[in-house]
DNA sequence: CGACCGATCGTCT
DNA sequence: GACGATCGGTCGA
């Protein structure tokens, strides 16, 4: 099982970033309590000409400002006040690229994960959809900036195959806001998976 | 099935 | 003061 490293998340192709990752296992390990899973749905934000993207027109706020961080750091934001939404940030420094991961199929710490999102099993929902990813993680917003090449949340790849065939590109869910780019294919989904979040998963 | 609705609060105007 | 990169529930066809 290998971390990927700097060079995996500095890149300039945000969208070829998302599609690598779809099968890497997802690790966090907070105080001991380590889960992981695979990621199985991802959606690509490309940078300042992207209208769905937060960083949208170079725009820059307190809240985004770690997006135009080198990439490999977490950007964590609250989403309807209520879910904390996890992205990747990738890209150089000053370029504000992100992917948000969307959905894992749960590997490890099955149990802890039901515990921290009160559900009695997993049920195909545990990590379907960005908002139950982070609870199933204990992912939330204070994680924001926290490196991905340290020890309490990162990704590996265990040599999981997860290319060609097996993957589907689709527009992005829930940004209808964001006029003609709501169509770029960006989300990226492994076909079949039973974790991917059922509304559109095609 | 699909449409709609309420929860809930940080962020930006 | 308005509005979400959502979720889980309800209601009606």
């Amino acid at each position: 099982m290998k971390k990927l490293n700097k060079a995996f998340y500095q890149r300039n192709d945000v969208v070829r970033v998302a599609y690598e990752l779809l099968g890497k296992l997802i690790i966090t390990k907070w105080s001991g309590e380590l889960t992981a899973g695979r990621i199985v749905e991802t959606e690509a934000y490309r940078g300042v000409t992207d209208r769905a993207s937060h960083a949208f027109g170079d725009r820059r706020t307190a809240r985004t400002e770690i997006m135009y961080a080198p990439g490999g750091v977490a950007y964590v934001y609250l989403c309807y006040g209520i879910h904390h939404l996890f992205n990747v940030v990738t890209g150089y420094q000053d370029e504000p690229h992100a992917v948000l991961l969307r959905a894992i199929e749960p590997v490890e710490g099955i149990t802890v994960m039901c515990n921290r999102t009160g559900k009695m099993q997993d049920d195909f929902s545990l990590g379907a959809g960005p908002g139950n990813l982070s609870r199933s993680l204990g992912i939330n917003t204070s994680h924001s900036g926290l490196s991905l090449l340290g020890a309490s949340i990162f990704i590996a790849d265990d040599g999981y195959e997860s290319t060609g065939n097996n993957i589907l590109a689709t527009p992005r869910i829930g940004v209808d806001y964001a006029g003609e780019d709501a169509l770029l294919p960006y989300r990226f989904i492994i076909r079949d998976n039973l974790w991917v979040s059922k509304k559109n998963a095609f």
